[in-house]
DNA sequence: CGACCGATCGTCT
DNA sequence: GACGATCGGTCGA
């Protein structure tokens, strides 16, 4: 098996969360669980830009006891439990105390494929099998067990496996399920790879388009 | 293929 | 007691 290099703190140690969420398309999200290795790289994600957006969890300062890994230090995964049912990991990003994430919503597998298809029961492998949040986190077996875990440690971390997604090749557009927010959910805060087909939904518009 | 809807439960008010 | 940063099935075109 080919050694790649993990990304470091640094990279999520950074204060554009925008940015950093453009340079995870491409990158590779690798998860070990009972000594079960998966891994998919990145096609689609979202930025939530800390207290001033309306869409993020911690809006206005909500700091609680579900929201407080957001707050810790950059490099860690902030996972939560949504619709009763499915669970969703994010990247925190910028420094301690100041709340910025990256939520992964739909990766393409790459290793581990069968571990994954028996996760999510199924029976033929298709494009559903990590397409969305919650899917992908049942595929790669993460649970808000694994709640403000480091992404520098040997359960769940990224790697730069030397893809290259070329900007015309990245688009943008509104985030996903958070029209409560009135004004911010209509920010181009969504980024995914052109045509991949595991990205979650159909571009809502067709004037999206990379700042 | 799109629109709709029920499932299901931890967290916060 | 209400409400989700969702998913998968069903229905109709």
């Amino acid at each position: 098996m080919k050694s790649y290099r993990k990304i470091e703190y640094s990279f999520y140690a950074r204060t554009n969360v925008l940015q950093i969420a453009k340079e995870l398309l491409g990158k590779v999200l690798v998860s070990v669980q009972e000594g079960k290795l998966t891994s998919g790289m990145i096609v689609e994600c979202e930025a939530y830009t800390g207290e001033q957006d309306k869409a993020a969890h911690v809006y206005g300062g909500k700091r609680t006891k579900r929201t407080e890994k957001m707050y810790g230090d950059a490099g860690h995964a902030y996972i939560y439990f949504c619709y009763g049912m499915h669970h969703l990991i994010n990247v925190v990003t910028h420094s301690r105390g100041i709340p910025h994430a990256v939520l992964l919503r739909a990766l393409e597998p790459v290793e581990g494929i069968e571990i994954m298809m028996e996760r999510r029961k199924k029976l033929k492998l298709d494009y559903t099998l990590t397409k969305g949040p919650g899917s992908l986190c049942q595929a790669m077996g993460i649970h808000t067990r694994q709640n403000g875990e480091s992404l520098l440690g040997d359960h769940i971390w990224i790697e730069d496996q030397g893809i290259k997604i070329p900007k015309e090749q990245i688009e943008c557009g509104p985030r996903v399920g958070v029209d409560y927010a009135g004004a911010d959910a209509l920010l181009p805060y969504r980024f995914w790879i052109k045509g991949n087909k595991y990205v979650s939904r159909r571009p809502k518009s067709k004037f999206d388009t990379v700042g």
